[in-house]
Order: structure tokens, then C-alpha cells, then sequence
DNA sequence: GTCGTTGCATAACCCATGTTAAGGCGATCT
DNA sequence: AGATCGCCTTAACATGGGTTATGCAACGAC
């Protein structure tokens, strides 16, 4: 079973085999690639289906008329861009690749035809928005609150648990294909001080991040030196995690 | 008409006066208040009710270990807290007065009522919490790319304009009953820096700000210091507003 | 190969914002 | 009337993080 969102939805609640059927079909429909730095949807469009990430890292970002660009989140596999944004008239931001991504658009036809016939499939989404928007909550407090290396390291601690809850750790280990410059925009930092900021956290080996590769030898204390908290991640099934190759 | 959820709702569509009764009948139950600075609910709890504030000013926030407070949003009169939030186990953060409070508890059992049976009320709903997390998306472009004068700035024009869209509004004026402390804890910033903040917007004539009483003489100006772009409220019925009195 | 490009690292300097501290003023209590 | 309290204001000083600039290594194009 590859698909990163039934994965997902299961640390939620279980899912039956018609269930996960079902969402295998959505996810096998539509499927679209792109390179890196593209974009998914622009600002102004208006959205005709639901975005799901099958592989690759996008964010959601917003520009400012001077040039600076704030990105607002991150999406990772297994995450739906704006559930139900269709209500909306237009995208008041835009979402675009940092890796080349594989992604399937899911035409609104579906999902009510999903809503109406799998309430638990339904219910399931809802807590994956739910959990999205408290991932937005959080950052405020990282933005408004903590200095640079808290937010460094708490941002780290969440990519992390976000990545293992769809399989895509190794042990301590996950996959980063960030710039530095990609996580000043995320962070509201300069590159600069993203820089002298891995550094400290380097230095003080809370995690070694060489490549595209970051490694986390001490989830414990990168947590704590980023006042981390992942109740609101809400990922309700503890306990036993698997890695990608089990 | 005094209930500012309709009144709000109506941005978005036309409601029938069936689905307005039924909007002014959930608001009429299992109303309460309180005083300034108490919880309303708070991290930890599970949440069994939603609900929507009636009269009064009061924030979701979240508070770190060694005492730091964030302001995550601020609720206005028409503000639910948290649609839907009882998929989630319980509270990753806490909601608190800042100003007297009348609001309504809203039972869960309620609101599957009025989705099966409203689906216009439901759509409505679903906007209304879209917009939500659209206006939690701006707070994270505000916190990491604009200084202390756009922040303010913004989160002023934001704070007028949602208020005018419940009828709260007189002219170019509108209550503004927060302490600069407040501000503080939602901007990121110290009082001492909210202070010189708003003393430099006043220099500009960009606000009047006596007592709890905001005025905008100029809120294109405002909006342009801000670098505020209301596209973010998707408030589709632009047009004429009506104020408190009419 | 070598030329551009992109990303990482580091240094010197500067400024926006934080910190600490003190005083003022209006509201409320006694 | 005096005392207390919460909030606003201002000043002096400190600092985290921004800016600008430069070098260097990896990589792809041709």
C-alpha cells in the first residue's frame, strides 16, 4: 500500500478496504506531474478540483508587491491542498512545487460523491483539514513567538513527524530538499541567519544535515530546544511507527 | 436583524427566512456570558459544543512554557470557534475573553441537524470557516515578512473590515477595545514597539485612536501603508455597507 | 574542459525591535 | 481626598537578526 493519503488518514481511524478502495481510485484519476519550481494554481484562479500530493514537497505561498514571498506551508505526500476551496471564488494565494511533485486533481464531482456515499472517508478528511489549519495555528506562534533557532528546530521536529506519518523516514532519518533559502521564506528569517542558525543547531548536534538528507539523532532534545509540543498534530495513534521499508 | 452570524452569512449568500430562523434560533439557545479575561475553553478540553459569539471581543491563544503568549485570531461578534472541531480529540489551544462576552453553545447534535437539512446554511458555513483559515494564512505573511507599521496597519484594516461586515462600523470609525499589550501578544512584537508603532501611524494620519474608539480617516491610505489586500475576506458582495444605525 | 548557475558559508556592519526602567493619568475604592 | 491599579508613554540602552558582499564547491550545458 503506497498511497501516502490512506496512510495517513489511518493514524485517524481505520479504514475498510472499500474505503481504501476508493480513495486509491481518486488518488489513480487525474494524476498530473511537474517539475521543480512550477506552479500548481496561481493567485486569482479559480479552483475546479482538490489537489492531492502523491510525491514531492509544494508549498503554498504568497507574494508581496516588493517581491518578498512568504510560503505559508509546506505539503508534503499525502496532503490535500484546500480541502473544499471550491467554495471559494478565487485562490487568494498560490500553491507551487519545490521538487519536481506527482499529484492527482480530484474533481469536486467526486468528493461530494464521496461524501455522500463514505461518512467515515468524509470524516477522515475533515480531521486532515482540521489538522492542516492547526499546523497554520502553530506557525503563527512559531512566527510571533519563537526566536530563530526555536523555530528552526520546531519546524524540523514537524516536517519529521508529518514525513513518519506517511512513511517516509528511516529510523532518525528523512529526506530535506529544501533550500535554505526556501526555509528563510518559510521561517521569516534571512538566508543568512537560516545559515548561522543550522549551524548552532549543528553545532550543538541536534541534527546533522548534510545533502538532502536530515538526520535527527536526538528527537528528545530537537524538541525541546524548539518548545515542541505535537498535540496539535494530532496524530491520535501512537505508539509504533513504521519506516519506508517495512 | 441583530444577529451578526446572518448578517455575515449574507456576505456570502442569500438566505431564505427559514434558514435564517434556524440560524436565529440556534443562536438564541444555550446562550452565556462572561466577564473580561476568562476562558471560554481552554488547551486540553474536548470540545463538545461550538461556539458563536454573540457581543464582545475574544481571542484563540496559546501560551509557551516560560509564559510567552501568542494571539492566534481575534473573534468578533459572528465569529464561530472552530467549526467542526469535535472531529479533533481535544484542544491543542484555548480561547479567551478579552472584553465581556455574550455567546451561544452550540450542541454537535445541532449542527448535524441543520447539515442535513440546510444545505445552503452548510455551505454558508463552510465559507465562513474558509475564511477563517484564509485570515490565519494572512497572520502567518504578516508575522514573517512585514515590519511593525504594515503589520499594524494591516491588522487594523483587517479588524474594520470584518467589523463592518457584521454592522459594527459607524462611518469610518469602529470600537477598537483591545489594551496595547493585547496587540502586543497578537503581533509579535513588545508593547513598548506597539506603542512607538502607534504613535508613528497617528503622526501619518493614518489612525485616530482615543480610548477604545478607532477612526480611519483615510483607509485606502491605511490599507496601502498596510500593503492590505482584502481579496483574502472573500467578501463577494462588495458594494454598500450598511452601518450599525441603519 | 570552461562557463554559467545555484546553493552554501562567512564576515563586517547596521538597524528594527526588545528590554528595563520610570513617570503620568484616569478610573475606582475607601 | 488619598491610595491603588491598569494602562499608556517615553527614554536609554542592548541585541537578534538583516544587509551587503565575497568566496567556494557542485553541477549542467555545450
Amino acid at each position: 500500500m503506497n498511497n501516502p493519503l490512506i496512510r495517513k488518514l489511518q493514524q485517524f481511524t481505520k479504514l475498510s478496504s472499500d474505503e481504501r478502495q476508493v480513495l486509491e481510485q481518486v488518488a489513480a484519476e487525474g494524476v498530473r506531474q511537474l517539475g521543480t519550481r512550477e506552479d500548481i494554481i496561481r493567485e486569482g484562479d479559480k479552483p475546479q478540483a482538490l489537489n492531492l500530493i502523491l510525491s514531492g514537497w509544494a508549498c503554498r505561498y504568497k507574494h508581496l508587491e516588493d517581491g518578498r514571498r512568504q510560503i505559508i506551508a509546506f505539503f508534503l505526500p499525502g496532503d490535500l491542498c484546500d480541502n473544499h476551496v471550491f467554495v471559494l471564488r478565487e485562490m487568494d494565494h498560490s500553491v507551487g512545487t519545490l521538487t519536481p511533485v506527482t499529484f492527482a486533481q480530484i474533481p469536486r464531482r467526486r468528493i461530494d460523491e464521496i461524501t455522500l456515499e463514505y461518512p467515515r472517508v468524509t470524516q477522515a478528511l475533515w480531521w486532515e483539514s482540521l489538522v492542516n489549519t492547526a499546523i497554520q495555528r502553530e506557525w503563527t506562534v512559531s512566527l510571533g513567538q519563537r526566536d530563530a533557532l526555536e523555530r528552526m528546530a520546531h519546524l524540523l521536529c514537524e516536517l519529521f513527524l508529518r514525513l513518519r506519518s506517511v512513511g517516509l523516514t528511516q529510523e532518525n532519518r528523512c529526506e530535506l530538499p529544501l533550500t535554505q533559502s526556501e526555509l528563510a521564506d518559510a521561517m521569516g528569517l534571512s538566508t543568512v541567519h537560516v545559515n548561522r542558525t543550522l549551524q548552532e543547531l549543528r553545532a550543538a548536534n541536534l541534527i546533522v544535515l548534510k545533502g538532502r538528507t536530515l538526520t535527527i539523532p536526538d528527537l528528545d532534545a530537537l524538541q525541546s530546544a524548539g518548545q515542541f509540543n505535537p498535540n496539535y498534530l494530532h496524530l491520535e495513534h501512537e505508539g509504533r511507527h513504521l519506516d519506508a521499508n517495512e
